[in-house]
DNA sequence: CGATTGAACGTTTTATATAATGCTCAGGAG
DNA sequence: CTCCTGAGCATTATATAAAACGTTCAATCG
């Protein structure tokens, strides 16, 4: 979608430059060599991107565009569990942020100096992929599943629980095996406690309701 | 204990040292400047430390010895539940590791530069605290209020899901209030995981043993 | 006259020279 | 003989100069 409504010529400059990003990285490559790829002047690239840091923003639209779209994928199975879709819609996020690291280290570079650069962009993506997982959750609500009292706030906490596999802060220690494992044991944790809320609704929502006030409060009897 | 068998000059070299880290910062305090403190020469100073990053070690080592020591106090107070310790445990750890990153940015940036030049300190130091959460599930096991195979891999799993709440990576974004709101969450979360596993101890039991593998399974029925 | 160019501008990056630092060890002090 | 010193070495960091870069816009093209 995001390269939709652009011109060719934008097109045009977007591909040139993503192949040079994705070969000699964010700041190895410059105008003139985008603009000579295109076959035209430093000048008239600025007629389709204010700046350089555009075209990078859009380079990296397009990557997580595509990154939402596998993740609604899973979301959109048929035949699954929506316990068995919270599981994979993890673990393909963790795929994809562990592989990208490793195979196409440029890309993520790029993303990152993206990402400190243009921090709404950041929120925008955490958001999107928070609405699939949120859809996620309300199927595991239709079919008495899960109980929560908020999808999009729940969403967020799982999101913050799994932050550790998918912010790409320490993939270089740990192996994906392990990793994997891991990962699997927060998201069995996750499931449990959602078992334990559908099972236990109205007890739940009388504590979320004797709270109120964002102070912190035990869950147990 | 770090410093308790230390020579007498080496606590002195140490509190030299300690003051102009937090002062200046690791790159900006020279072994002449902890020498001239001490009124020693540069070369003493190596029959103590083997070198400037030593010196640094044994300064992080001392901050995180006393931050394991009141996660300790935690494990220890009388008249908690389990559930209540686990939960002052994460929101305890997070404050700690919050008000450093705000209140004394050197420190912070020292803990960083060694803990990249060191890894195995970090190490070390993530097992230290996960041998007291261990210890808090262990209660929680001893009462019934929780259930879990293995108490030191499941607090590594706890360690993984709270981990956004530790790590300083991005303690910039956001206040106070609202990622511990959040990371309330995460451990309501946790806690109801925990109760499903206590009220379905056998079922659990029988899940894992089907798993084996590493591979993704799901918990839902 | 709108679309495009490329030289020119201020800034950032890189290359180079210079100073400072971490660490060693031959030698002096006790 | 043991303990300590501080000048000296190799390395790293800082300061400075040069090149390259992103961006703009008056001039040019179609």
């Amino acid at each position: 979608m995001p390269t939709e409504n652009l011109d060719d010529a934008a097109k045009q400059i977007l591909n040139a430059a993503s192949r040079r990003f994705l070969h000699y990285g964010y700041g190895k490559t410059t105008m003139s060599e985008i603009a000579r790829d295109c076959k035209m002047s430093t000048g008239n690239l600025y007629r389709y991107f204010p700046s350089k840091l555009d075209i990078a923003e859009m380079f990296v639209r397009v990557l997580r565009r595509e990154q939402v779209a596998r993740l609604r994928a899973v979301l959109e199975a048929p035949d699954k569990t929506p316990a068995e879709k919270l599981r994979e819609f993890f673990l393909l996020k963790f795929k994809i942020a562990y592989e990208r690291f490793h195979d196409k280290p440029k890309a993520y570079e790029l993303s990152n100096e993206l990402l400190t650069a243009r921090p709404k962009v950041a929120l925008e993506w955490e958001n999107a992929e928070g609405r699939v997982l949120a859809e996620i959750l309300m199927l595991g609500l239709a079919d008495g599943s899960f109980a929560m009292d908020n999808a999009a706030e729940t969403a967020k906490i799982l999101q913050d629980a799994a932050f550790r596999f998918t912010s790409a802060a320490l993939f270089h220690e740990g192996e994906f095996d392990d990793l994997a494992k891991e990962l699997n044991g927060v998201i069995d944790l996750m499931l449990d406690g959602f078992a334990w809320r559908a099972a236990h609704k109205t007890a739940t929502e009388k504590r979320k309701v004797t709270e109120m006030a964002a102070a912190p409060a035990s869950s147990q009897a």
